[in-house]
RNA sequence: GCCCCCAUCGUCUAGCGGCCUAGGACACUGGCCUUUCAAGCCAGAGGCAGGGGUUCGAACCCCCUUGGGGGCGCCA
């Protein structure tokens, strides 16, 4: 890339609002971010509303919302403004109609008077026959007859606006591809402007980028196909197309393209699920990019300085939740306390029981070790709030132990970890009990649970009272079942 | 049917003609550590789709086959 292209770089996310942020979406709007910053960019936000049954504010909000927690925060889009606005492809529709209006002028596009059922019926016969199901401007005109066109002006009714597309060979110069040629006749002529007045995608996509300046396009290969009639329009309105990438596409574990049967693919899901927005956004920088140096684990930051068009990935790729889940383990232990009691106050709302503590941040501390999702908290935490709800069956003897153990810790000068142990040990040294079925039988008896954060953490984070307390329960167990 | 893209361990990938006996990560298996589980550490298993070329030499370049994906909408 040279100098003069890095100081205008312009890139775009594109997104139409209707549905939730796919995380192939997601990865989209990654890469695209990550160009922009990483070359002093500009990072735009358009919405590509034109499909009006359904598109819906709320999905706009939520794309947002979920742009912005993956930390992809843009410089130019509705919310913001921006000198190449409005941002939102319904209220660019004058727009589109001039540039339609001028092709139509300089004979490179035509209105279609045809009932879309006509269209579609002429469709099918040519799939029947075994052509291409190509259209043409002859085949398309013979619709607008005399008659056909009073009876539009009679029921106010507007023709549809269809691109003449070239007959010649188109080439593509790709970032990711390489050089892609699109022979002559690969697609017929296309749709600009719907009857309803409204452009279709590759005609607002075309109008938009070319207007906004964007210089590179980042997006998934599933457009590739289409980027021949993209660059039929850049041709007939006497604009440079922008620098295209075209990544391959996320895929699920079928080998087919990810969608809902695969289960969660929005990254609103991962979110609620306990995800970390630091592991989706490293999960996704590396299906389809790698850094040079080969690290894995990479904030956003390193990833901006580390990012380049040269090491993009021309395969599909399988998404992986498994790695997403050891990633998000993977930040959940590498994140301070504080930081993560901050990510688990919704997670902790949630719980079954009251949280209160006089030192969460501890808990989360030995917690955290073992959890792979936020909402596993719940759960691993449980032991500090709630008493074991079954006492373990052990002989009088051990219980005897135990309460030993009881009275000196409830005798214990400073209440910590090392003083704990010691005590432990202590006990260990006057009785004639096995380490391990102390241990492991002192671990059911406080927590009801085989396994958890080391024993003597518990105790201490437990606190004396709580300790003494449900050790001494076994005591009173005893008692009442005589 | 036509057009386009892709092809390295199960998965994500490194590799850009000799550093490859193909490297790393996740997952998997075994071991160590340990009061448990987890984590961590160590070890192991596992791959260049097939066939032709080009070349002194091919995972890497070319062709074919096969396989996978996408597009051919008044969806984006």
């Amino acid at each position: 890339m040279t100098s003069k292209e890095v100081c205008d770089l312009r890139v775009r996310f594109a997104p139409s609002p209707t549905g939730y942020l796919h995380v192939g979406g997601a990865r989209t709007a990654l890469f695209n971010y990550l160009l922009a910053r990483r070359f002093n960019g500009v990072y735009v936000l358009r919405i590509e509303d034109t499909d009006v049954a359904r598109s819906d504010k709320t999905f706009e909000m939520n794309l947002m919302e979920t742009l912005k927690w993956l930390g992809l925060h843009w410089d130019e889009g509705p919310d913001k403004g921006g000198s190449y606005g409005p941002y939102r492809q319904s209220e660019r529709l004058r727009i589109y109609r001039e540039y339609a209006e001028t092709l139509i002028k300089e004979g490179k596009a035509y209105r279609v008077y045809a009932y879309p059922k006509e269209i579609e019926a002429l469709r099918e016969k040519m799939i029947n026959n075994g052509v291409a199901p190509h259209y043409n401007r002859e085949m398309l005109e013979a619709f607008s007859t005399e008659k056909r066109r009073a009876e539009y002006k009679e029921k106010g009714l507007q023709p549809a606006v269809y691109f003449s597309m070239p007959r010649k060979q188109f080439f593509l110069k790709d970032m990711v591809k390489g050089e892609i040629v699109f022979s002559e006749g690969s697609v017929g002529d296309f749709v600009l402007l719907r009857s309803s007045g409204i452009p279709t995608y590759n005609f607002a996509c075309v109008v938009d980028d070319t207007l906004m300046k964007i210089t590179h396009v980042i997006r998934g290969d599933d457009h590739l196909s289409n980027t021949v009639k993209q660059l039929a329009i850049y041709e007939a309105l006497g604009a440079n197309p922008p620098q295209f990438g075209h990544v391959s596409t996320i895929l699920g574990p079928d080998g087919k393209k990810l969608s809902k049967r695969h289960g969660s693919t929005s990254v609103e899901e991962y979110r609620s699920r306990g995800y970390l927005s630091e592991a989706v956004v490293n999960y996704l920088a590396l299906l389809g990019w790698s850094s040079p140096d080969a690290k894995e684990i990479m904030s956003i930051d390193e990833m901006i300085s580390k990012f380049s068009l040269d090491r993009f990935s021309k395969n599909p790729a399988i998404f992986d939740p498994k790695k997403l889940k050891w990633m998000n383990s993977h930040y959940i232990r590498a994140m301070k306390p504080g930081e993560l009691l901050l990510r688990l106050k919704p997670y902790i709302e949630q719980c079954d029981y009251e949280v209160k503590h006089e030192n969460l941040e501890g808990i989360i501390e030995v917690v955290k070790e073992r959890i792979h999702v936020l909402t596993d908290f719940c759960e691993a935490a449980e032991i500090f709030f709630k008493k074991p709800s079954q006492l373990p069956d052990i002989n009088s003897e051990l219980i005897s132990v135990f309460l030993n153990c009881a009275d000196r810790l409830q005798k214990l000068q400073n209440w910590e970890k090392m003083n704990i142990i010691k005590v432990f040990k202590e006990v260990l040294k006057h009785h004639k009990v096995k380490r391990k079925e102390f241990y492991s039988t002192l671990r059911v008896l406080l927590t009801g649970k085989n396994e958890g954060p080391e024993l003597a953490d518990v105790v201490c984070l437990l606190g004396r009272d709580e300790v003494v307390s449900r050790v001494r329960a076994i005591g009173r167990g005893e008692q009442c079942s005589e």
